[in-house]
DNA sequence: TGTACATCAGTGAACGCGCGTTCACTGATGTAC
DNA sequence: TGTACATCAGTGAACGCGCGTTCACTGATGTAC
């Protein structure tokens, strides 16, 4: 690149900006506000069930606009799984290995959630993408590879506790990851249908009283 | 009825069999064999993207049949979950007030699954019912229902344990309940995507290892 | 800061396939004697 | 056990709506001077 156009570039980069502002989104803003309708979308009818119009009405668009965007509705729903699970595995890897035990412990006892949960607080949307990854080869590797993530990182957080306690769980650390985490998604899932029948804080009081009985235990 | 027509009815019954013999499925078989078809096809595929002629194929039939005994697609969803939940519970139900105690534990020592599991060896087929039914208000009402009954099963089993042991679930017998549920589920959920991240018999292995920590408790 | 032009993001009408549903028909089963 | 007829379960072609996808177009943004 020639000095010249280098400073006519900056120079249009400032002298833009001010004298047409933007009208239209970013095609970055585009992309995520499709992403967000389509997981607002997927909750709420299930990926077979919705349309690229639903999306579309959701996040603003035309469904011309997708079909820039995206290549096709299997693309979405996976540019939407990418999309959750990184952000969620980031959060939940940085969570647990900066967490001090002892809060985490007593937040346990208050019937706090844990942050291992999956997709926390869109549980619907967790298990569309699961049954589409069931049935889709490249979705289901990278959920897989995402929930062996969620094991390695929820089994850091037993080891710690394992140390702070020194105790070894009955049955091996594998075996309570496992516990805990299935325990997670299927009180999500059996509190989708009949919220009524769970109270509030049922899963850290739960945790908390089996952490109990492992510590009390002889 | 007069007399004689009574007797005719009789006596066709009998000659007619003789003489004549079905070359077609009777209704109720028919009824029958399109459900178990769509049993099938709605776990291979999930509900949205299994179409009737699937169900047909599966099933041997056309789709003018299926219309001879089904008013549409959504009614053969609840015909299906009907079916399936009314089997279950009963079977639940009769197992768990005729089990030995003694021996279920031993059973579960040994990894055995036990009988609380909602459509055994289903589980997608399950999930596929229960997002369904998520969204289908008439569907949702009969699966709480079935849930309510599976939770309500799976207490008279837990409280004929806590009898035995004389000693009492911390935390409450409704937590327990809750939690075997959840586990139960979320096993099967879990293990839908990534079978070889677990044993077999974990599950069994698992509530043995809390029946554990339990009666050990001080 | 302005202008001319190129590019390209987003529009919305149109296409066509697939699927749920219907319907005229066939031949098997039920009924009456 | 046989016959005549009515009924009705199951067939498969046809219909038409809905949805994924395409495409010619518009006007906003980028580029060069």
């Amino acid at each position: 690149m020639q000095v010249d156009t280098f400073v006519y570039r900056i120079h249009w980069c400032i002298v833009l900006r001010m004298s047409r502002e933007r009208r239209r989104p970013t095609r970055e803003e585009t992309h995520l506000r499709l992403l967000r309708g389509a997981a607002i979308v997927f909750a709420a009818k299930g990926i077979g069930a919705s349309t690229i119009e639903d999306v579309c009405n959701e996040a603003g668009f035309s469904r011309g606009a997708f079909y820039s965007n995206f290549e096709s509705k299997d693309e979405l729903v996976l540019a939407l799984l990418d999309f959750n699970l990184a952000e969620n595995t980031e959060d939940l890897e940085h969570y647990i290995e900066t967490v001090d035990i002892a809060d985490f412990l007593v937040a346990l006892d208050s019937g706090e959630r844990a942050r291992t949960s999956p997709l926390v607080g869109q549980p619907a949307l967790y298990v569309e993408l699961v049954m589409h990854a069931y049935r889709n080869p490249e979705n289901r590797e990278r959920l897989v590879d995402y929930q062996r993530r969620s094991f390695a990182a929820t089994k850091t957080l037993l080891e710690r506790i394992v140390e702070l306690e020194g105790k070894d769980f009955p049955g091996g650390i594998d075996n309570a990851v496992a516990l805990i985490l299935a325990f997670d998604i299927g009180l999500s899932f059996n509190q989708l249908l009949d919220p009524d029948s769970y109270e509030q804080g049922q899963y850290g009081k739960t945790l908390a009283i089996l952490h109990q009985l492992w510590t009390q235990s002889p």
